[in-house]
DNA sequence: TTCTTCGTGATACGACCGTATCATGATATT
DNA sequence: AATATCATGATACGGTCGTATCACGAAGAA
């Protein structure tokens, strides 16, 4: 066969390109002119490699998804070997908030997704339905275990609780989008939230008891 | 003069239609045409009230802030007259909940404007900032209030628990939106977080005493 | 009445969008 | 070397969008 060349790579590269202008300037005003420009590449190669622009946005959030887990699971690994399970949680929660440009664009378009996913029901249908089910799954486990280990009160509910951390730090990270609210204070609310979880009953002496 | 119409009144039968059509088919959906024609006027005559599609969105976005207020005040009066400090939090935070066809709309059209106005730096300086504000300082106030009269946990952090539920009640409500949780446990999760800032200390069997 | 001004309508214009068509290099197989 | 097939490019098409233009009816003011 010809030219060869790595069909899926090429459209990661287009994909990545498509995240990028789309972070800038949103969601809703990206072409496909556009991602081709971005990408350095024709308009009918993008045609040519997702035939329409639907298919191009879905691959695109299929995309963003798996990049962002490959950071949330690099700040994991960032947290060091077998971290606390507060650790843990705050590095999942952390990874989550828009305090970088990375972090910026996976949650404006995540969110952009979201909003869009209501009223289009071909991308209700999309892959990304299941994945915050999966992150509050995977949040209970770990403060499940906590509370089995003595480290967390084990008089909370669990996946209540992880299901209103996740909940806040999803409403504060569009609140440091829009520049309402600072990323120290968002930390701030998220560890206070941590501290009441993750106190042992005798040792809360002030606050700050079972810290990471 | 001639015809004499009330342009405020026009304006608002309009922004209704607006409010209506996005609703339906998404903020990003919506055309002048589409506008006009739900509002059973002529094209033109959208654009002689508002003369450029911006300002037809500002408008709309003012328009929606002010039924929502409208929405939430009736809340209120319907709790009755002078209801506790948690009644009143809880139709507060009720009222933001997407349980209901106006709420559903007022959830994802102000979703929509808020990540719009990320990427667009002229609806970024529209009124709709200084209201997440609002609603954090009602809330903190009453949260204050309620420990005064000895209502709430005296440990509580009024603010960052203010927060809290604020930002819990607004991604539960996407939640709710995209059919990804149901109303009931929205609600549920909230109730469980007003119950343990309205405990008062002695009544705690289990862990929560103290707190910080 | 005549005029001026406001309200409303029908329609046209230019731009852009997603998609389709046609053409042409490049290469692995025969 | 020939050829079939993949990869890429230039360009055209139909539709829709926001906006502008032209036209006309209606009513207080002169």
């Amino acid at each position: 066969m010809p030219k060869r060349v790595d069909h899926e790579e090429r459209r990661n590269q287009i994909a990545e390109a498509l995240i990028r202008v789309a972070g800038r300037r949103g969601l809703h005003a990206v072409g496909m002119r556009d991602v081709a420009a971005e990408a350095g590449v024709s308009l009918r190669l993008v045609q040519y490699y997702f035939e329409t622009k639907e298919k191009l946005l879905f691959y695109g959030l299929q995309h963003l998804t798996d990049r962002f887990t490959a950071r949330v699971g690099a700040r994991l690994r960032a947290a060091g070997t077998d971290p606390g399970p507060r650790a843990t949680i705050e590095a999942l929660l952390l990874a989550s908030l828009p305090t970088d440009e990375e972090g910026r664009t996976f949650h404006l378009l995540y969110s952009s997704y979201s909003i869009l996913s209501v009223t289009d029901e071909a991308l209700a249908a999309q892959p990304f339905i299941d994945n915050p089910d999966a992150a509050e799954n995977a949040l209970t486990g770990l403060l499940e275990r906590a509370q089995a280990s003595g480290l967390a009160d084990p008089g909370i509910a669990a996946r209540t609780e992880a299901i209103s951390l996740l909940a806040m730090t999803a409403t504060m990270g569009t609140s440091i989008l829009v520049g309402q609210r600072s990323p120290e204070s968002a930390i701030a609310v998220l560890r206070h939230h941590l501290d009441r979880i993750f106190s042992t009953t005798e040792t809360s002496a002030n606050g700050a008891a079972g810290r990471l």
